[in-house]
RNA sequence: GGAGGGGUACCAAAGUGGCCAACUGGGGCGGACUGUAAAUCCGUUGCGUAAGCUUCGAAGGUUCGAAUCCUUCCCCCUCCA
């Protein structure tokens, strides 16, 4: 190899390497890099997706953004919608019995779900598979000799299933299928990279023991370190409502931004802003030496995010109107505005009319703990009437506001 | 197939005839403070203006009175086979 080649080689390394948590085995990155450069053959990427939960959030985006450096590199992305394995269920949740989702409705998941995926991938650099396409026609012989690779010994030492194991909790042989089918892909696939989060290792490793009783070259495995979510403890995840969605406003995306943990930002620079490296370094010696204020990193970082999802201007407006609201403690621009009868009504049950609160017992909470505001006056009377205004700006809390319009 | 354990509010988990609208922790929400929706502290967390009403897997029953006792049913888990 010429020392240009060398070179980009190295380059190449440095950059799979950055905020990556295990390269497996890191030797047979190198070797594959060097392929690669040498024969100008871009590397299969794989990344395996779950079409049951069609919203994607930052804690995604962190092997998302990963798949797309290796794009900007010149590799080829392949994305797995496991239209098949989804119907298996994932062994980690053992309560749920997954729905079948019917071929539509993971058409329409898939959709939206790899529409979301684009706003970080580039589209042409993708190729979008589904794993029914080729498990699907598998015939139990198949199956069975797939299964014949592997042994109960080796499947138990997935830390999920040991556990599981040890404390006598059961486990169901089909589970033991969804490590095999999503190696399958890589099979299939020749895959030369898979993508995952820490918690996939051995899956991943899967793909390669599989490959090579194919006799194929074995793909690395590049794990990516699970985001905590907004709570800065558990991992970022929906159904623990600790996430910001991609497809999230700006504002919203800026407000949960802004509500993470201090220590969390630079994992989060780091793992899910494009913020160069030499940059980041700046900020985190600067948050040390106090030189930079807590509070204008965050905010830089929130800003950050929603251009990435909501692009320049997005980015700027949320700046704005967070300095408005929660710096001045003005009002913002744009706040939802209801319909309301003029009149006098009943403080309570106008809150309640207005969705600021969900029963009348919680809107005397509110008033009874100073939480509602009416142009900025503190109410406090549960029994208080109000003389409804046209453009009446009625506030629940520190971020909640609705406009009166009178019919 | 046999034996046993359990289902309590958003979650976890007390309570085993009245003092229970239900201890406590987490979460959520509100407030104070701040540097931000960080951290910390305080308050609050079924519905109802109130009297009161409806909650403890479901349906019945006993009782002046039940989350607590009885009957049937549904669901979950463990052990043995």
């Amino acid at each position: 190899m010429t020392p240009e080649q060398e070179a980009e080689v190295a380059r190449q390394l440095r950059m799979i390497r950055r905020g990556a948590a295990e390269i497996v085995p890191e030797e047979d990155l190198v070797r594959k890099l060097r392929q690669s450069v040498a024969t100008g053959q871009p590397l299969r990427i794989k990344l395996g997706l779950d079409p049951t939960a069609p919203d994607i959030h930052l804690g995604h985006t962190v092997v998302l953004q990963k798949i797309r450096q290796l794009q900007d590199l010149g590799h080829v992305a392949h994305l797995v919608i496991g239209n098949f394995t989804g119907q298996i269920g994932d062994p980690t949740d053992k309560s749920e019995t997954r729905r079948q989702l019917s071929e539509d409705e993971v058409q329409s998941n898939a959709q939206t779900y790899v529409a979301q995926i684009f706003k970080v991938l580039h589209p042409d650099k993708t190729e979008v598979v589904y794993n029914a396409d080729w498990l699907a026609p598998l015939t139990f012989a198949d199956v069975v000799r797939l299964a014949s690779t592997l042994t109960v010994a080796r499947m138990l030492e997935r830390e999920d299933f040991q556990k599981r194991f040890r404390e006598n909790r059961p486990i169901h042989i089909h589970e033991f299928f969804y490590p095999l089918m999503q190696a399958y892909d890589s099979v299939h696939l020749r895959t030369d990279i898979e993508l995952g989060g820490t918690d996939q290792k051995f899956n991943l490793l899967m793909g390669r023991t599989l490959q090579r009783e194919f006799g194929q070259e074995q793909q690395v495995a590049l794990m990516m370190p699970l985001l905590e979510g907004l709570d800065g403890v558990n991992k970022m995840s929906k159904s623990l409502g600790n996430y910001i969605g991609v497809a999230e406003d700006p504002h919203t995306m800026f407000g949960k931004a802004m509500s993470i943990p201090d220590e969390l930002m630079p994992r989060y620079f780091e793992l899910v802003s494009e913020v160069p490296l030499e940059e980041l370094e700046c900020i985190q010696s600067g948050l040390k030496d106090g030189s930079l204020h807590p509070r204008d990193a965050k905010m830089r970082l929130a800003g950050e995010l929603v251009r990435r999802f909501h692009g320049e201007d997005a980015s700027r407006e949320a700046v704005a109107r967070w300095r408005q609201v929660f710096q001045a403690g003005g009002l913002p621009d744009d706040m939802p505005e209801a319909e309301c009868n003029g009149g006098e009504v009943w403080i309570v049950e106008l809150l309640v009319n207005l969705g600021l609160a969900v029963s009348r017992s919680e809107a005397r909470r509110f008033l009874e703990q100073g939480g509602v505001r009416i142009d900025g006056e503190r109410l406090q009377d549960v029994d208080a009437k109000v003389e409804v205004r046209d453009g009446m700006v009625i506030q629940v809390g520190k971020r909640r506001f609705v406009r009166c319009r009178v019919r």
